[in-house]
DNA sequence: GTCTATACCTAGATAGAC
DNA sequence: GTCTATCTAGGTATAGAC
């Protein structure tokens, strides 16, 4: 209940945000809404033209917290390759999932192109914003130099988000943190000298 | 319609496996799953005591078939990087997601320890297996010494997972294949020389 | 075993009073 | 703006005929 000086709208679209990342779009009835928000109906009709609306506000307000968290981290201080391990490394709620990417799984949310558009746009900027993070590491030298920056990103994307699927299916936040130690462990920068490996042939 | 030669409750099983790969366990209706098998309400609540039976029937196929199914490419031939790397490669609906993975992401799912326990068991299964390859590689000095089995298996199985995220965003199977791809130049074995990057300082 | 009928609850939205 | 009917459809399950 977020009943202390804060508009309807507001308590509606909180709501809402809270019970999508819970349960996602499908598993979010209005009435479960309403009840959040502590709201009638006849107020959530007034102030948006359904669930769609309402949802897609939501999103969006989600997203937008999403890259500010992210862009914290990544555009903050220290090497490449630290802040893409702070990035890794930051504090989540593991267990609950990404709040935009579980929207991925939800069929009505991937079948509406309003819907899809602001996770879609949310990952691609992650994606981009990473990207450059790791070029930026890689000029430097503290990546390896055949190293592509657009494909790292992708693979520290999808591990963060895969990292969530493991940590669900296994009821424990374990899973997430070992993927995200073996990613950590590829991407380190090599040490001056000594573990360089000796290749066997194939 | 599995109308030949193909018993009810199998029907029911397989309608029931479709409609959880492509809307999940709550967006399942008894009816929609009904109406795919061709069969009538009778016909379920004889052969199965409800929607969460009959889902755990069909969970637990989907998990022994995608068992099956990458136990054929990591215990097939090749070096355990090449095992690695079919396995990444694999041909895969990337569009429309994993069938276990994304069950993660139902509330009514993770809420059932019985509905969890093919997910986690799968998905652990999975780590396991690759993380055996992993070390097997290791031992030959095909991956790096200092790397972990069972992290790298986590974050290849993160990875998979996270790239279904990423291609459903996106609307394109482009990523997934992108974050393939950058794991994959992270895992590769060393060439012979010369590319043992210089470190410079931090 | 399979069907239809029935039941009760919820989803999602509208209408109109206040 | 917010509330309380009211409405139609669907979700989930049971009962009982065939």
């Amino acid at each position: 209940m977020y009943s202390v000086c804060v508009s309807t709208p507001e308590r509606l679209i909180e709501a809402t945000r809270e019970l999508l990342w819970e349960r996602g779009y499908v598993g979010t009835s209005p009435k479960a809404i309403l009840q959040r928000a502590g709201a009638g109906q006849g107020s959530m009709y007034h102030h948006f033209t359904g669930k769609p609306e309402l949802a897609l506000a939501a999103i969006r307000r989600t997203a937008e917290e999403i890259r500010a968290t992210a862009e914290a981290v990544l555009g903050g201080p220290g090497s490449p390759y630290e802040r893409v391990e702070a990035y890794l490394r930051r504090e989540r709620d593991v267990l609950r999932g990404c709040p935009v990417g579980r929207l991925t799984m939800d069929p009505d949310v991937v079948a509406s192109d309003e819907l899809r558009a602001p996770v879609d746009e949310t990952l691609d900027w992650l994606r981009e914003r990473l990207a450059a993070v790791v070029e930026e590491g890689r000029e430097r030298g503290e990546f390896a130099p055949g190293l592509d920056g657009e494909e790292i990103a992708a693979t520290i994307v999808a591990t963060v988000q895969g990292g969530y699927v493991l940590a669900r299916a296994s009821g424990s936040t374990a899973a997430f943190d070992t993927g995200v130690r073996g990613l950590l462990s590829l991407l380190a920068p090599r040490s001056p000298a000594g573990d360089c490996p000796t290749p066997t042939k194939a």
